[in-house]
DNA sequence: CTGAAAGCGCTTACAG
DNA sequence: CTGAAAGCGCTTACAG
């Protein structure tokens, strides 16, 4: 293996020198900087990472500490993942993931090991228990999701509520005024899925101020289940015009479901999506949609997170709250309401 | 930060007695180790990584390289991705995600930087330049995906000349006796992806052997142009009874352009899909279907990988290509062949 | 502008 | 059965 000592024979230097040569922590002559380069380059050295990291506490590792849940939209996840470790190298970081059930024992290990600079949780829950051990940290950490309790991190998410307000504004420019939403199962909320709520509550609100009628509805997370739930759910109410998918399953589910009733959007519903506009290409969904913004969010965090571990642990700047505002793709799902038959 | 000093302090012993009474490398009175344990839990003593592989040469971890590419089929990559993580966490390592574009760049970082034990590559190419880099690197590696050259790495992937002559003999077997095979875009074997025609050949040998005629078509990997493709494949071949699918993005759409067609599986054609249980389940997909055992490839390659490892630079044990075995999942959309209409 | 030395926190021969 | 010391490969005060 080719160490720095390597490179300072070569170069004709001593050690300390070759290594401020190649920081730049210190004036060297140009002359030597020369040498030293054209050592490194012939011998191809790299520093070695482990030692570097005893010698200044710094990995230029951080920490993806995600939450792969078994009825989650998997899919989806991947590019959240790939938002971070794009970003991260970019910004000279690698990136560590961990895809252990067990968050709390995993972010210990990982903080207390010193291996990584910081932390990015992805699919954080409103009262998500990897938090308090992520404050106690000595390394900072980003989130991705909005805890209810925000402080010590550093928060970036959807703007669910506008996402929802949106949803129903669209629909009601476009005339329609009986709604149905489609939001994740239930137990998606208990465990911790504020953002289902959160855009239920958002297109609440607008609607009551719109007075538009907005029935709404859980359904499964999967198929078969999820297939029967919208069937059922357009069954009940009849005179409703548009529909407000919160459900990935569902807008996947929904071109089949309306096929088998002969139904055609917009021409006969309108409906508008929020998933991630990478998921509509794959499946090929026809629906006007929120971009979930998943990259992007991603992007955020690690740059944001970056950004704190190199300000050092008594960097002074607030912590930030980022809520993305939702962005429609148009997709011409969505239309005038049909005139009612008969 | 509590150093191994700390715990020797507080158990009374040498920085040395408490290091082997921790490793099991030197017999320690029991009495002893019980202090250094004690020790451990009041101080919540976790040994610091960076100083750790400095002295050991290793760093429990390895480095996960994959390449996404924009028209893969994305979401099927996190199944392998998991399937590497979880298994590779259970065995005590934890996994570097590297998704840079550079494979041959990150491959030399990470080998030169001592920050990684072993290397698992997804998505391996027929001719995958990462290969030399990897042979010549002083750790270990495993592929996902069969290359033309398989000296000095452990190879796994699924037996795709096999799974084509699977889908083709259970076929025949329904009775069928003409066919069509919907292959990925040509691209996608210009780039290296040889499991396309390896899948291919199987297909058409068997298919020989059976006397079952059998057209073979490439089809687009994203909508609309593989919806598409799909009918004008349907449309060229209206004798065909039996449909292969070896590309997701057409099982995906299959449903759609069967509703628009009037058709259904298996009354009208019979369909039989390659891809993984979950992406099925994830997409209600209705085709019996070869699982793609994404999870089970990743699980294998890393634990491959691990052994290696642990086997150390000099371990004699021979390298492996192995090829997982096709297994059907039956959803039910193979029958007989329709009775030819009038 | 440069070098010799200490130190980061471990592990592991070397002595006893 | 245990301890004092060397060494892994870096970086960075301390001296000149």
């Amino acid at each position: 293996m080719v160490t720095i000592g390597d490179v300072a024979k070569v170069a004709g230097v001593s050690r300390s020198t070759a290594s401020y040569a190649l920081s730049g922590k210190r004036t060297i002559s140009p002359a030597v900087v020369q040498r030293v380069l054209d050592a490194v380059d012939e011998l191809g050295y790299i520093p070695n990472a482990g030692a570097r990291a005893l010698a200044t506490s710094h990995t230029k590792v951080i920490g993806l500490l995600g939450r792969f849940l078994d009825d989650e939209f998997a899919p989806a996840m991947l590019q959240y993942i790939l938002g971070v470790t794009n970003r991260a190298r970019e910004l000279g970081y690698d990136t560590l993931l961990v895809s252990e059930e067990d968050g709390i024992h995993a972010l210990q290990r990982l903080s207390s090991s010193r291996m990584v600079d910081g932390f990015v949780l992805l699919n954080v829950a409103e009262r998500d228990t990897r938090l308090e051990i992520l404050r106690a940290a000595l390394q900072p950490g980003a989130t991705v999701g909005l805890p209810a309790e925000c402080d010590g991190v550093d928060v970036f998410d959807l703007d669910f509520v506008e996402s929802g307000r949106l949803m129903v504004q669209t629909m009601h420019d476009a005339g329609h005024r009986e709604l149905i939403l489609v939001s994740q199962p239930v137990h998606v909320v208990e465990r911790g899925g504020a953002y289902v709520w959160r855009l239920a509550d958002g297109a609440r609100e607008r609607a009551a101020e719109l007075g538009v009628t907005l029935h709404h509805h859980h359904g499964d997370s999967s198929q078969p289940g999820i297939g029967r739930d919208l069937a059922d759910i357009l069954d009940r109410h009849p005179g409703a015009t548009g529909l407000l998918l919160n459900n990935e399953a569902a807008a996947a589910a929904l071109p089949s479901v309306l096929a088998a009733r002969g139904l055609r959007a917009p021409d006969d519903i309108s409906v508008i999506g929020r998933y991630s506009d990478d998921f509509a290409r794959t499946f090929s969904l026809p629906f006007t949609a929120i971009d979930s913004a998943a990259d992007e969010l991603g992007r955020r965090a690690v740059q944001q997170l970056v950004a704190r571990i190199e300000d050092g642990p008594d960097g002074t700047a607030p912590h930030v709250v980022e809520l993305i505002p939702p962005a429609v793709h148009d997709r011409g799902s969505i239309a005038a309401p049909p005139t009612p038959r008969g």
